[in-house]
DNA sequence: CGTGTCTGCCCC
DNA sequence: ATTCTGC
DNA sequence: GCAGAATGGGCAGACACG
């Protein structure tokens, strides 16, 4: 398969915004594949080059796509940037700068798809001294014998960004109307095992997604619907190859989050700790990130909590980790057990200085059986039932049951004195389903803090928000001196009524006074208000400070740059809250 | 050897 | 993480 | 209502360079 051929489904891809059309797209692209048994490419489709649960990584980004570019082109770092700042996209940066090239050069090599999925799965493998040059010498032998288009989806692919909308649904109904056939009205005689009708039709999708969950590898998924339906059912969930997590969507109120999961709900602690999957199969224990890393290594405590606390063959269960400080049992803040999560070194010193509670929240599989489709208040039961409760060690989150929103004010109300982060709702009788945000549950936490500051830099944005200043550094104020406490860009519209990026680029163009690659320096008149979650100690801005979650809810025309937060607001709002 | 820069479908 | 937007 | 895109802070590790 030549890559040209894949690049031209991209494109179509990224020409049509309907779902319906991009998996008319895409499924008549799988049919090439299927009968090709070219499976694999699949992984490219998403611009990946091995499943989700991969541990694999390129090593490279924006830094090294210039570089890389720079060596395949001979054009210069400066004028690539420049040319990002304008357009907002790195891939179509190559494509101007390569397809440029090519018009002088006749180019006869043709990119297999083959080629480039070799050469990116090389990357990873790469380590040691000399491994950057040697990393760009094989994306710059991908980019000289590139089309413009073709440079475009390598940079892409590699920046992990494809930017052409094939989220999971439209892989998943795509390979369904590759494999199989929809029958026509009149044609009722063609009776096979592959043949859809509307009624089976949602069945079959569903039971592709069911595998996908159970797998999280599309490339098996599809390898399985091209035998049929039946080899599709066999997949079967394996307790130590990870699953997707479930997700939970914020609401305002109980009232609002019982009209969605329903009444009664069980309520539980939202703990700031980090999600934290464990997979028991035998004496075989690991533990899975959100986003599927192994940290097992990591967190050797786990294995012991779960040996000694918990009933059963093999389970997977769903938790958050929180730390909390030996000596005084005080609950510490995300920010600090996060330097376990990624630990190669000292991990047991660590693990002694900033032990881990950990809260059982969902159980989907038992003693050789999935409880995927198992209501959650069964599964809950079982959670209860098989571990022994070890509070600073290993115990189910602390939860009720009720349809009283007074009951859930109340449990909600000595969550946040216990010190967490809040709670989640959960519908009683839900399946668990694997990376969807479809979460028969909600979250809910505590109102927030703002502040007024004011924008002293701004930085060009990328994509969707290309051509306008997108991402604010905003300060507050020492004396005459303004100190940078964080970044902010989200919380304007786009397009919409509102505040808008446009609005306030037009309004920070004419303070700019610097201009350096992609961020601009600006006069400190602009005052905006400034929501945030949380006051962290931070090691890279002027104030010593940061705001968790910022987001900009409104332009303050009626404030001047003096009228901003002091730093001792700031401190004061710090010890306030701890 | 220390320091700076970059990266992570990172964690939140 | 949060937010906005198109479907 | 959902998925996808574009962004936030901070952490450890890996590599380049002086």
């Amino acid at each position: 398969m030549q890559y040209s051929q894949l690049c031209k489904v991209y494109e179509e891809l990224e020409q049509n915004s309907s779902r319906l059309k991009k998996t008319e797209i895409l499924a008549d692209f799988l049919k090439k594949l299927k009968k090709e048994k070219d499976q694999e490419i699949i992984y490219l489709l998403q611009g990946k080059t091995f499943p989700d649960y991969s541990e694999k990584e390129f090593g490279i980004s924006e830094k090294l796509c210039i570089k890389a570019l720079t060596k395949a082109s001979g054009t210069s770092d400066k004028e690539i940037i420049e040319r990002w700042r304008k357009i907002g996209d790195i891939g179509k940066v190559a494509e101007q700068i390569m397809g440029r090239k090519k018009q002088n050069t006749l180019f006869s090599h043709k990119l297999t798809a083959k080629k480039v999925l070799d050469n990116l799965k090389k990357l990873p493998e790469l380590e040691g001294k000399g491994t950057i040059e040697r990393k760009l010498a094989l994306i710059s032998e991908l980019l000289t014998s590139a089309s413009g288009t073709e440079a475009k989806y390598i940079i892409r692919t590699l920046l992990g960004d494809l930017r052409v909308g094939t989220g999971e649904g439209t892989i998943r109904d795509s390979i369904r109307d590759a494999c199989f056939e929809t029958s026509s009205e009149e044609d009722t005689s063609k009776k096979s095992l592959n043949v859809m009708d509307s009624e089976n039709k949602k069945q079959i999708t569903e039971t592709i997604q069911d595998a996908y969950d159970k797998s999280t590898d599309w490339k098996l998924v599809f390898e399985q619907a091209c035998k049929g339906l039946s080899a599709l059912k066999s997949t079967e969930l394996t307790p130590g190859k990870p699953v997707k997590v479930m997700l939970f969507p914020k609401e305002d109120s109980f009232e609002d989050g019982f009209s969605r999961v329903g009444k009664p709900a069980l309520i539980d602690y939202k703990y700031d700790g980090f999600r934290m999957m464990i997979n028991k199969n035998n004496n075989q224990i690991k533990v899975f990130t959100r986003r599927l890393d192994d940290v097992s290594k990591q967190f050797p405590e786990v294995k012991e909590y779960v040996k000694k606390y918990i009933k059963g063959e093999s389970f997977i269960l769903d938790t958050e980790a929180v730390g909390y400080d030996p000596e005084t049992k005080k609950y510490r803040p995300f920010q600090e057990i996060s330097q376990r999560i990624k630990r190669k070194y000292d991990i047991d010193k660590m693990a002694r200085e900033l032990p881990i509670e950990i809260n059982v929240f969902d159980i989907i599989y038992y003693n050789n059986k999935s409880l995927i489709k198992t209501p959650f208040k069964e599964r809950r039961k079982i959670i209860e039932k098989i571990i022994e409760k070890h509070p600073y060690k290993i115990r189910p989150s602390e939860a009720i049951i009720t349809e009283s929103v007074e009951k859930a004010e109340n449990f909600y109300k000595k969550a946040i004195e216990d010190g967490e982060e809040g709670v989640m709702m959960k519908n009683l009788e839900a399946p668990y389903k694997p990376g969807s945000r479809v979460g028969y549950g909600i979250k809910i936490k505590p109102s927030e803090n703002d502040f007024d500051l004011v924008i002293i830099e701004a930085e060009y944005g990328t994509g969707k928000r290309a051509g306008w200043l997108s991402s604010y550094t905003v300060a507050c104020r020492k004396d005459n001196k303004f100190l940078e406490i964080g970044k902010v860009s989200t919380g304007l519209k786009e397009k919409t009524e509102g505040l808008t990026f446009k609005e306030l680029t037009k309004k920070l163009k004419p303070l700019i006074t610097k201009e350096h690659g992609r961020t601009v320096e600006v006069k400190p008149k602009l005052v905006v208000t400034v929501v945030y979650q949380n006051i962290q100690k931070s090691p890279k801005y002027s104030s010593g400070f940061a705001l968790r979650f910022p987001r900009i809810t409104r332009l303050r025309p009626d404030r001047k740059a003096g009228d901003v937060a002091t730093l001792e607001e700031v401190k004061k709002e710090v010890e306030r809250k701890s």
